[in-house]
DNA sequence: CATTCTTGCGTAACGGTATAACGTGTGAGA
DNA sequence: TCTCACACGTTATACCGTTACGCAAGAATG
């Protein structure tokens, strides 16, 4: 086994590169920059961002990934089928890292109709909180 | 006049550099980088990303300037009293590049709910919706 | 089979975004 | 006078992301 010039598909149809970044993510406890993906999968050959990059692009699109904004970084979806849910929101602690996936049916209808009221048609909506988790606040 | 080594806060304290910056906010149509920004400023004396990035900073703080994750850009806030209202939610045009400041008190309810009821402690929320404005969904 | 299209891959080079680590100057207040 | 806080200016560097190539493999088609 472990033809290296052969593509593996071991996780729904992702590609090699796919699955290299994919696994990387749902192994870390919080989010991870591309850069680090990259760091972490130079052992396994990858050597320039654009490898990285290619594979999260995939990744976010199919709903696998999410992309946090204000992190410039990337977390694994914890929802199980997420690519239904339109709308998640992020609750992002600022000391230890841990990002929590909200997915709020409330806030998807008000942002629905606020951008109806502005004839606004959203094609990708962020919603992130900064700030301090449950665990944390006793610090 | 014009004595260009003392301090001019032409704006409610500000410094020179506070107000060069937020004077290219305050006239720009749309959201600036800070490169773009510092590009602009090169003929006022400004030479380095971090005149412009330490404005900005103090700019965002007290309020009068907003900070476009999605976009890593800058927009000067448009509402009156914007210090006051927390929570903020910007519809940014893709194609025409227009941004619109939302300010409305349910989101701002929902996010405050979700977060307590999370356990969480808010200290600066993000809320951008990327999409196409009104007058450029004719095309 | 030959052709074309599409999709993913690999590499190099580059451009855009942001901060670290210095040191200087000035005004407020002890 | 002596700090202390704050803004400033400079250099260098780190981090994030894309452009522009060309190659390879599989599917779809004639």
């Amino acid at each position: 086994m472990s033809d290296h010039h052969h593509h593996q598909p071991d996780l729904a149809g992702l590609t090699r590169n796919q699955s290299l970044v994919m696994n990387q993510l749902a192994c870390a406890v919080g989010p991870l920059s591309a850069y680090t993906i990259l760091d972490q999968l130079r052992v396994h050959g990858l050597r320039a961002p654009l490898q990285v990059y290619r594979a999260l692009d995939k990744l976010v699109e199919i709903g696998m990934v999410h992309r946090l904004e204000s992190l410039n970084a990337f977390v694994a979806c914890r929802q199980p089928g997420c690519e239904t849910n339109e709308t998640i929101a992020f609750a992002i602690c600022d000391i230890c890292g841990h990002v929590a996936e909200i997915s709020d049916p409330k806030i998807a209808r008000d942002l629905s109709a606020i951008a109806e009221a502005a004839q606004f048609v959203p094609r990708k909506t962020t919603v992130e909180l900064r700030g301090a988790c449950r665990l944390c606040q006793a610090a």
